[in-house]
DNA sequence: GTCTATAGTTCGATAGAC
DNA sequence: GTCTATCGAACTATAGAC
């Protein structure tokens, strides 16, 4: 179709992999800012003109990396929502900081890259889709009126507050995330109980656990 | 104190302030990468150099930005939590979309500029308190359980949520807005009522309106 | 698949003239 | 307060050898 003579490697190819690995670990640590060809190159040890033959411009690059990264994350969110207090779970899942400072990154990026902006857009309404599908028959089970409490808006309000809290997190800010995340602790007692494999013991019935061996 | 001769210009210099007109500007169109000394200063009409002089650091330029949006913001948000209906003000305020993108920008910024980390964590110190300070007694008007519901916990999910709304907006992204955002207005009228000054007409009691005239 | 070489840009920051 | 001139460096992207 493309008149172009121009080369690009394939999608198996293991220095692709490495070259999509460096970057992403490159806007974690220090931002989108700090991705050139030339500057990915080097820390993958190869040359600039390498990562060009892979991903022709910068946003290929972008965009494959934020590709990879949501398939990664639609999957494993796909196995939360199906454990047996999907809730707490959707919830564990989501305060974890791994992916938000990555998340804030390609924000960023999409305030004006008109193709990460779409490769977002696209994989947001997957992610809602997804969730959706998992989350409404359980909700109904806990007899949450859907009039009341839409699916969509306890998604909403689950993403908005942890995100939220995670970003704050990674910046500096503290203030109220005690309250609110004892706020959460109730609300999800009411409709799943206690944890049934808690990551920290409950604060009420103390327990004497081993830290797993090193 | 400082050994340098390095000369610096005043802060009431209007050309100051042009250079951080322009500035933001650049952030919010084209994202922090765009900002360079050249090219700030030639969107003022000015050389690099001076860019230099008013800001010895690229750093120092971002900061003052910061600065000079974060004092405004408080300013703002004091006026509109003295208003009749502050919850509603609070919200109307939070789901404007002017400074969220700016915001994005500097959340992704201050994930590798210590600086900017700074400036945000203490930013958000002074925001919270002043938020904390004029909106507790309201809430124990409105028979809110600070036990139950505290105001810090309020706040939290006020701003998360309208932030979270504002910034998927801005890519496109408008899953279950409409159910959030009527979410929010049933739940705003549990405590405030039906709005004093609606900003779009209820959607009940139909008016025609002219668009202003091209 | 990986490299060298290169064209053409843009950048941060400074010294010092006016 | 604003400029010119400048150093030294980094960048994207391509062509083409190996």
């Amino acid at each position: 179709m493309a008149a172009t003579t121009r080369r690009t490697g394939t999608e198996s190819s293991k220095t692709r992999a490495v070259l999509l690995d460096v970057t992403e670990e490159l806007m974690r640590t220090e931002g989108y800012a700090a991705i050139s060809s030339r500057r990915v190159a080097s820390e993958a040890g190869v040359t600039g003109a390498l990562v060009h033959y892979y991903f022709p411009t910068l946003d290929d690059l972008f965009v494959e990396v934020f590709r990879r990264g949501a398939e990664q994350n639609l999957e494993r969110h796909a196995r939360a929502l199906e454990k047996p207090q999907p809730l707490r779970a959707l919830w564990g899942f989501s305060i974890e900081p791994a992916g938000t400072g990555l998340f804030v990154e390609f924000m960023a990026l999409a305030n004006h890259r008109k193709s990460i902006r779409r490769e977002i857009a696209n994989y947001a309404k997957r992610f809602r889709k997804l969730q959706i599908e998992l989350l409404k028959p359980r909700l109904q089970e806990y007899g949450i009126d859907p009039e009341e409490l839409p699916a969509e808006v306890l998604l909403a309000l689950i993403g908005a507050v942890s995100r939220s809290i995670v970003m704050e997190n990674e910046v500096g800010i503290s203030a109220g995330h005690t309250e609110t995340l004892a706020f959460v602790e109730r609300w999800l007692e009411r409709f799943e109980g206690e944890p049934l494999t808690p990551k920290r013991p409950a604060p009420a019935r103390r327990r004497t656990v081993k830290k797993a061996p090193g």
